[in-house]
Parts: C-alpha cells; sequence; structure tokens
DNA sequence: AGAAGACCTTGATCTAAGTCAAGCCTCCAC
DNA sequence: GTGGAGGCTTGACTTAGATCAAGGTCTTCT
C-alpha cells in the first residue's frame, strides 16, 4: 500500500518534477488520516505541527465571526495541501478546516518536511510556488469583497467554473448554495435573491445546482465592472 | 558602496541567518532603484521579473476597481520585500505598487535569485516564512473585510499600532487618514464619522494624526467582536 | 412510511456605509 | 503674501445587503 501512495504523491503537483527517491521519502514520511462528512480537521488557533494533502473528499478553509457568520476561504480537492502556514512561520493554524463530506488525507509532519526541503530545492520551490498561487488568490479575494459587489462576484464565480470546464456554458455548482454564499461573502438569502435577478435579467437558467448561461457578454462585464446588475 | 550593500541586506530579515558568502552572492544580483514620491513601482497586470527590497521610504501595494476606488493591501518600510508573487509562480503582478514618499529599492531580478535559492536551502525556508506571514496577514484581512464592520477594524488597526510601540496608550498614524479609509476597506468621510465617533464615545482622544487611547478594554471588544460601537 | 432536519426561496423591514455636496484648514508654489 | 490644491470634516440622502420570519422542498434515518 505505500506503493499506492508513492503513486499518488507522484501526482500531486506540489511534488511534481522531484525524483523518485525524493517522491518515496515524502512518502516515508506521512501518516494517513480520514475523518467523516462534517468532521474538523483543525481548528483557527490550533497548534500545527504539520499540514495535509487531500488523497479524496473536500476540505473547507473558513473563518467564523463571533456572531457565528462565516466566511469560506478555500474549498481544496484531491491532490491539493493545505495548512502549510504555520509548517514555515511556526505558530498556529489561522483558520478552521472541516471535512465536507469523508475524506482521506495524507498528513506531512512538520520537522521531518522541513529536513526534506533543506535537502531539496526543487521541493522549496515548488512550495514557493504553491504559497504564491494562493497569494494570488487571496489578492483577488480581497479585491472582490472590497471593490466587487455581491453581483459581480457570483458573475466571476460563475465564469470561472465555466471556463474550467472547458468554457461550456453549462455549469454545476459544485457546493450547496449556502457555502458558495459564504465563499463570496454573503449569505444564503442575499445569494437567492441575486441568482433570480440573473434569472429574470436573462442572463442565466437556473435548475437547482445546474446552471446555464445566456448571456455570456453581460456576465463578464458584470464580473469586471462588479457593478451594474438591474 | 557594495560593502554598505552587504551590510544592508545583512540586516534584512529575509536574509536573516545566511553565511557571509552568500550575502555576498545576494548583493552582487541585485540593482539599485530610486523612485519619487508619487511613482508607480509597477503596474497590477506588469510582467514580474524580479522582486524589491525597499532600503529606504514607504511603499504602497494596492488594486483600484474600474470607479477608481481602491484598496490598499499592504504598507511598505525599509528591510520589507514586495514582489515576489511572479518570482515563484510565473506570470504578472497581481496589485500596484507606489512609492509613497522618495525611495530606493534594491531589485532582485528572477532569474538570478531563483538559482540562488537553488544552492541554498536557508534562503529558500526564509522566503517560505515570509510567503507564510503574508498568507496569515491575508486571512485576517478577508476576515477582517467580511466579518467586522468598519469600527472593529479600526479599533484593531489603532490596537496594533500601540501594541507595535510597546503598548503606549499614544500612537501617531503613520499615514494620511485617506490612506488609512483605503487600507480599512472604506472611504475618508467614513473613517472621519467613526473616528468621531470613538471620541464621543470617549474611547479615543485625536489631535490631527495624534490618537491616546482612553479605554483600552472597551476598543478591544470593539476590535474582537466587530460590532457595538454606539 | 413518516418524522426530522437541512436547504432553499420569498417577503417585509432595518441599518451600515456609500454618495453627493459644501465648507474649512494647511501647506506649498509662485 | 496669495492662490490653489489636497486633505479633512460634517450634513442630507440613498442604497446594498443583512436580519427576521415564514413556507416549501428534498434527504435521510429510524
Amino acid at each position: 500500500m505505500t506503493n499506492g501512495r508513492v503513486q499518488f504523491i507522484s501526482q500531486v503537483p506540489l511534488f511534481q518534477g522531484l525524483p523518485e527517491r525524493q517522491l518515496v521519502e515524502l512518502t516515508e514520511i506521512t501518516v494517513e488520516r480520514s475523518f467523516a462528512k462534517g468532521d474538523p480537521v483543525f481548528f483557527e488557533g490550533d497548534e500545527g505541527n504539520g499540514f495535509y494533502v487531500i488523497t479524496s473528499g473536500k476540505i473547507r478553509i473558513f473563518k467564523v465571526s463571533p456572531e457565528g457568520k462565516e466566511q469560506i476561504l478555500h474549498m481544496f480537492g484531491p491532490g491539493e495541501p493545505f495548512g502549510e502556514v504555520p509548517v514555515f512561520e511556526g505558530g498556529r493554524f489561522p483558520a478552521n478546516a472541516e471535512a465536507l463530506e469523508s475524506c482521506s488525507l495524507l498528513f506531512f509532519p512538520r520537522r521531518d518536511f522541513v529536513r526534506l526541503i533543506e535537502k531539496n530545492p526543487s521541493l522549496a520551490l515548488n512550495m514557493l510556488a504553491v504559497l504564491s498561487r494562493r497569494l494570488r488568490f487571496f489578492t483577488r479575494l480581497v479585491d472582490d469583497l472590497s471593490l466587487k459587489e455581491v453581483p459581480g462576484r457570483l458573475a466571476a464565480h460563475l465564469l470561472n467554473l465555466s471556463s474550467r470546464n472547458g468554457l461550456s456554458d453549462l455549469v454545476e455548482l459544485d457546493m450547496a448554495k449556502t457555502h458558495l454564499a459564504s465563499l463570496l461573502g454573503t449569505i444564503p438569502e442575499t445569494l437567492s435573491r441575486i441568482l433570480s435577478r440573473l434569472v429574470k435579467s436573462e442572463l442565466i437558467e437556473m435548475e437547482g445546482p445546474r446552471i446555464r448561461i445566456l448571456d455570456r457578454e453581460n456576465l463578464e462585464h458584470l464580473a469586471e465592472t462588479g457593478k451594474g446588475l438591474v
């Protein structure tokens, strides 16, 4: 079964381009952990002595306000790493992580992983690329939250889903609308209303979680300007 | 003058703990660049073929909406690096950088810097720590923007200034209020009103950019809950 | 099957904060 | 000095989106 694990690890983008030997060493330091749907993986403020890579399932990373409102920061799926910040900076996890469905994760203990990085510059560069991509993502998230209105964020999200789907006009929401609301920095009621408006304005059609883009041009305009939905 | 540069570089946290030889090599790849007050250093979307470390002066990193509203992401001072994302991930700068005052910067060309990192794991780990710290910062920024109201963000900022100042009750805003507004994700009018409210509620005293914290306890409560200012 | 609960939608209301407008002060530059 | 520009404050108004409340649908577990 360790063979299977090496095989899996070799497919993870974070470990792309590493020599076989490194992959084996990486595999040897991992611990497999399973979580049921709804289980917390860690809480904000927990001591972080390692990070995770998802083997199967989905994880959401989120913050909670004192009143209980949640802001989702990331949704991660198979092959994606999370919880790396305390590995390199020390200290605690800056947000919560929860299994959205039954999940299987590989845990990389901090100390061992840092030792491997010290021996292997490629691994370091891969990790730098991962963190950089995440910074780029956050830059956009801050931009969206601060400078766009909810319709603009939603439009951008739909177009994003579409482009991941080969620019198909038919997209399927890959999470509950409640979670999508939290990802967009709003609440389910508001999301629901805005989706209705998009349907009424004939920018989209909707049937449950399946959405058809009818007017890509105006949707793009909405996503860019962040304003102006009737 | 290269000696002076090595001396400076050895003080930069990013290069902490590196052997003398590495410091010299680092120095050798740098290019010095000067900017006058108000000069752009780069624009969002520019090709990023290197990053900067500030020798003197202040830099602000910000996004602009199509209507011209700005959200400041960072304010950086001497010894701090910026513009690293494209170095490790390729592509373009995710935001704009501008000199707030006359600035002197060291430019590290991407190709040379990556070559040094490949030879030096400590440098890689230092850089990973820098990016991790920045991720942590963004996590908080998103949390603030999405889950707190402006008074809460302001209170948190004031307490932050105070704690950097050895918990002195007397803090001095280190930027124009217009910029502070943009940093907090709001506009000057709103900031002005909320400062007035804090004064009226006797949480602070204010005289221009000098602010005295009168009621730290309530200010902390405001910063944590993000709600509840009368 | 039936009960329980999660999820989604719609309506009425409320509020934080943005917009528009005007006036003031301060700091330079000419 | 004087004029102008940028920054700051205050007031009246508007609005995006949150809150509160209720009803409907769909899952899931016993």
